[in-house]
DNA sequence: CTAAAAATATGACATTTATCAGTTCTTGTT
DNA sequence: AACAAGAACTGATAAATGTCATATTTTTAG
């Protein structure tokens, strides 16, 4: 289960692939992998970070406290992905939490190992600053979304979106699944407004339910609804 | 006017400072100074750009169209803050468009003097980066505010920020003035939502107006506004 | 397996916000 | 100065969303 991150193919996904087979070599010294449960946190918002997290598997939300007590989930970060790279590279603390919504294992990653071939490689940060540049594209997207789109068609989106980006199982349900309150972490909105929604969909035919489980049954319909008839 | 960016302040204020004194100077040889008045724009949403623009003074709106008709303002960028980055590091048409919100003077920098030094350069790629991490960091915050906080407070915190950002006049009004379809545009609401909360706002003596201008009157109660009391 | 706890669901109602229609005020132009 | 055009404003009303109370289902712990 310990592998070598020279041999990673989740590495071809991120800004590591932009290493220098020694850099990567020193990274795979120094690193460590982690199971973390469900439910678990991987950091919690204002700790320092000493390090980064590379997803081999499972999925993490990272979120933010706001005033009024309740989490906003930013965003979802799956295999392939790094979290905590921003606040490294910053030298601040974390502005968000993250908290596993599924089985993960992680690869810790000490910032020495990347601060390193930041200043050295620019081949590797330059790499990095475009994954840092689509992260700020998609955010500028979610702002528009959440403030120009009502919470029908944001729910309507993120099961697009956790269709797209996490698939479904054999049974047709969201591979990922999301405690309700969690959906209405993502789209920002009360929990009962979400559960009112989903069963309006499901009366719709939209989609399919069993237990906390979501099926989508009507993607087209879905798709008009976020565009707005 | 015209001169040299060796010599020019603005550039302490961004990623240009990490360059070295040859790469100054071929950027200084490139570049080309454009005056934009008031409502004018720097390029619209989806174009290609081939270079980005410094801001010497004046400020603009970054905002995106979305499926509603609405504009979302996204950022407002000011003298120091360099605008168009993202699109031309991620090799990509412009996800926003930028309006020149009060009279602009602005430098134009090709994209090629930018992305030789981002390939060789990894002092000036990491300070992109670390402004890119900036940027991030406060779009998370934007995200959380939509979502989470009433229109009310969105309001009162628009107000805050541009005295903190833009500061005041002689007479006390925020220096920068937005119309009161921008103002709307920041928070995400219908123009007639803010023109009523502004109203609000007055009557209780938080804020006072003459014409479009507005000036901050109780800033305490502001503050506690957003705080949510 | 069962009791307790947590999550999901639903109803009633309050509040916030958007929409539409129309008026008044500003501003720029001739 | 007069006028047209756009911006700012207001009222009435509808629609969306949040809140609170409570019932039901699912999950968890023992």
């Amino acid at each position: 289960m310990e592998s070598r991150c020279e041999n990673c193919i989740i590495r071809q996904f991120n800004a590591l692939r932009a290493m220098s087979k020694e850099e990567l070599k020193k990274v795979s010294d120094s690193k460590t992998t982690k199971t973390i449960k469900k439910g678990e946190p991987l950091f919690d918002e204002g700790d320092k970070l000493n390090g980064v997290f590379c997803v081999r598997n499972g999925v993490s939300k990272l979120s933010k406290l706001s005033a009024n007590g309740k989490d906003q989930i930013v965003k979802l970060a799956t295999k392939g992905e790094v979290i905590g790279q921003r606040s490294v590279i910053a030298e601040e603390s974390t502005n968000l939490s993250a908290v596993a919504v599924s089985d993960m294992e992680v690869c810790f990653i000490p910032k020495e190992s990347i601060t390193n071939s930041l200043h050295k490689n620019p081949d590797f940060t330059l790499e990095v600053l475009r994954h840092m540049a689509h992260d700020l594209k998609e955010a500028d997207d979610v702002i528009v979304n959440m403030s120009q789109k009502t919470v029908k068609q944001r729910i309507a989106e993120a099961f697009l979106y956790l269709k797209n980006n996490f698939g479904e199982d054999e049974q047709g349900f969201l591979a990922l699944t999301l405690s309700r309150e969690d959906i209405s972490n993502v789209v920002g909105t009360a929990t009962e407004s979400a559960i009112r929604i989903i069963s309006e969909f499901k009366k719709k035919g939209l989609i399919h339910t069993s237990g906390k489980k979501i099926g989508i049954k009507n993607e087209r319909k879905l798709v008009e609804l976020v565009e707005g008839f």
